[in-house]
DNA sequence: GGAAACTGGTATCAATTGAAACTAACTACC
DNA sequence: GGTAGTTAGTTTCAATTGATACCAGTTTCC
C-alpha cells in the first residue's frame, strides 16, 4: 500500500500557501484601493512600460484575455486608464494610464512592496532569492505539462 | 517615483506558479479518476485515519467547510466514501472509505505521487526540503494577517 | 430542566474565472 | 482585389468557490 501524506504533497502546500498569500493581498488591495487584483496587476504593468494593447497586459501579466479585458473595462469606466487609438491596427487599442491612474499607482506600490516585505518579514535574503528561482522553474515545468495536456 | 517590477513581486509569482502546477494536477486527476481536488483530498486524508467527521477534514484539508461538504456528497454518491453514525454526535457522521474508494486511492495515489516527482524532477533533494520549509512558513505567516484583516 | 448560545452540516447566493462563440478588423494568397 | 483564415477584444455561459443563512442537534449555565 503506499503512503501519501497529503501533508507532505508538494502541490498542495504550494497551492495552501499560494492561496492564503493572495488572500492577504486581495483583501488589502480591496480594502485599501477598491482593486481587485487582475486590476491591480494592469496598473502596476502600465506604470512601467505605457501604450500597450491589451494582448501584450495578457502576455505581460500571464492572464487569459478575457480576464484583461474585464480588468480594463473596470479601470476605463473608473478612469484610471484611457485607451487611445492604436494606428497599427484599429481592432485594439493602447492602453495608457491616466493622471489619476499615475497617482494611484504611486500610493499603491510602496503599500505593495512594504506587504510583501511583512509577508517575507522572516525570509533571509538569500532564502527569497532561491525561492524566486525556485517559482520560475516551476512555472516553466508546470507550462510543459500543460502543452502535454492538449 | 516607486518602482514595483510585477515579475519581481512575489506574491505574484508565487500565484503564477502555483496555479499552474494546481492546473496540471488538476487536469490529471479529472483526467484519470474523475476526480476534483477537494475529493482527492479527503480521499487521501480518509486513506491514512479513518472515521473522521467532516469538521475534522476541514481541518486536516484546510478546506471550508462549504467545500468539504460538497466534496463529501460527491464521493458518497459514487460510492467512494460511507458515512456512519458518530456516536457521540448525532449531527455529524464519521467518514469512511469504501471498499472500491481504498481501491481507488490505491490507484491515485502512486500517480500523484509520481507526477510530484516529474514535476520536481530539476530540483535537488536538498531544495525541495528549503521548498517546504518555506511553504509552511509563507502560509503561518499569512495566517497571521488574515487575523488582522478581520 | 429549559432558554441561550454554539456547532456540524447543507442550501442558497453572489463573485471570480475560463472556455467557447461571436464581431470587427487584419493578413495572405490566389 | 476578393476570399479564407487569423487575431483583438467582448459577450455569454458554465464551473468553482466562499460568505451567509439556515436547520438540527448539543452544550452551558442559571
Amino acid at each position: 500500500m503506499s503512503t501519501l501524506h497529503l501533508d507532505g504533497f508538494l502541490p498542495y502546500r504550494l497551492s495552501i500557501a499560494s492561496n492564503r498569500v493572495s488572500n492577504v493581498i486581495a483583501t488589502a488591495y480591496q480594502a485599501m484601493f477598491g482593486l481587485k487584483i487582475p486590476e491591480w496587476r494592469l496598473v502596476a504593468v502600465l506604470a512601467e512600460g505605457e501604450g500597450m494593447s491589451q494582448q501584450a497586459l495578457g502576455v505581460m501579466t500571464r492572464m487569459d484575455k478575457v480576464t484583461v479585458s474585464r480588468a480594463a473595462i473596470g479601470l476605463v469606466e473608473r478612469g484610471l486608464v484611457k485607451r487611445e487609438p492604436n494606428p497599427h491596427d484599429q481592432r485594439s487599442h493602447l492602453l495608457r494610464l491616466t493622471r489619476s491612474g499615475e497617482e494611484l499607482y504611486e500610493q499603491v506600490a510602496p503599500k505593495a512592496l512594504e506587504l510583501e516585505r511583512r509577508i517575507f518579514a522572516e525570509f533571509e535574503e538569500k532564502e527569497i532569492g532561491q525561492l524566486r528561482s525556485m517559482l520560475e522553474r516551476l512555472e516553466d515545468a508546470a507550462a510543459g505539462f500543460e502543452v502535454e495536456a492538449t
